[in-house]
DNA sequence: CCGAAAGTGAACTGTCCAGTTTATAAAAGC
DNA sequence: GCTTTTATAAACTGGACAGTTCACTTTCGG
């Protein structure tokens, strides 16, 4: 039984080189990002980070990587998947348009937006452990909720992703472009039982 | 009477420049377009194109400026505003599908998310551009057809938005996100009949 | 047809930054 | 203690690129 810890494989200053990183990546991008910067934040000597990773693109990779990893357990939680189906919704709804509006939320889209071109397979890698993991769990609760008689739907995946973007109204794009800093619960409330009384006129039992 | 053609006020290959700038920032962003690739895709030397713009940033915000304009110019058109409100909303659908899936429209709309930070001005401008001068038609159709007896809405604002969130259901985010490059006519449809179906179910008469 | 305004092309400056190298020091392993 | 592995600091290389300069040419109004 060799293995102490997890498994640290390499070099004990490695997660030290990776939270430089994210920090860096996350606050100035990809380009915005120099390697220079990153070792002073992660308190590492370039050629120590370097011996971690062969470039830049490597180490960028594996933060945004894990960055979604992150992101996609902790949306796993907080939902209570028997709730009665309004509950459900406007706790979903809370939730997305909580990370919409945080700065974390903000700089993560922009960044991945920015890099899905020269980075092609992060697009992806963003969707899939975000917009469609809340349509997964959606359908699933949905497909609960038409057992039990509350809703009626022929396209569950299509419901959930219309409920995903009911979330979004308003706020989303002024949020990423930078017309509003703040949001008053009042303008979320608005948002938020917009979308599940539309939701619920469409396909409520 | 000194000024036959509108204002070229100064110089005969202004917009030479502005559409070499164009193609290269399009292509590649701020960063990513050198100003020795605009002054070549202009036809145009370096020494002319500064004579014009003193700086690199102020020539991408004249060419994001005049994107916006004339993206705004073609949206409003080609929407019949007595059309019955089925028609409308398929057809606003329609072209924002359209838009949204084009290359033109994928770029624009990196460019802008990237470049928002540098340039916080920007993001406010294509959203009044685009999302807001969306929201503002479909506003003005929406009162229309609630005195027709057609629609019955409180919240104006909040139904438009709604609406324009609904079209950009399950195709925007994978065209965004290099997920999926094309999107057949069944997809399509599949998203505007029910962004129609789901407004009406709410807000039909 | 002349002269001013506009444009050219190419070389140059200064800066920034990814990635490398080297000589040196601290930990770990035995 | 002595060796090996891991880390450090700082200097360096090479390439990219914004912005400038200058000697020269083209265009066009009067």
């Amino acid at each position: 039984m060799p293995d102490g810890t997890p498994q640290p494989k390499k070099g004990r200053k490695f997660d030290q080189v990776l939270d430089g990183a994210r920090q860096v990546f996350l606050s100035d991008g990809f380009e915005g990002a120099s390697v220079d910067d990153i070792a002073k934040a992660a308190g590492v000597s370039k050629a120590t980070l370097y011996s971690y990773f062969p470039d830049k693109r490597l180490l960028f990779v594996e933060v945004a990587r894990s960055q979604c990893a992150a992101q996609a357990e902790t949306a796993l939680d907080m939902l209570d998947m028997d709730a009665t189906a309004p509950d459900f919704l406007r706790a979903l709804a809370t939730e997305m348009i909580a990370f919409i509006t945080s700065d974390f939320g903000k700089q993560i889209f922009r960044i991945f937006v920015a890099e899905t071109e020269r980075f092609p397979e992060l697009g992806r890698q963003f969707y899939e452990s975000g917009s469609l993991l809340v349509q997964k769990s959606l359908v699933t609760f949905l497909q609960k909720a038409a057992k039990r008689g509350e809703v009626v739907i022929d396209d569950y995946e299509l419901a959930a992703q219309q409920f995903y973007h009911l979330c979004k109204v308003d706020i989303f794009e002024r949020a990423i472009f930078n017309v509003a800093e703040d949001f008053s619960q009042r303008e979320k409330d608005r948002v938020i039982e917009g979308a599940v009384t539309m939701f619920l006129a469409r396909y409520g039992a």
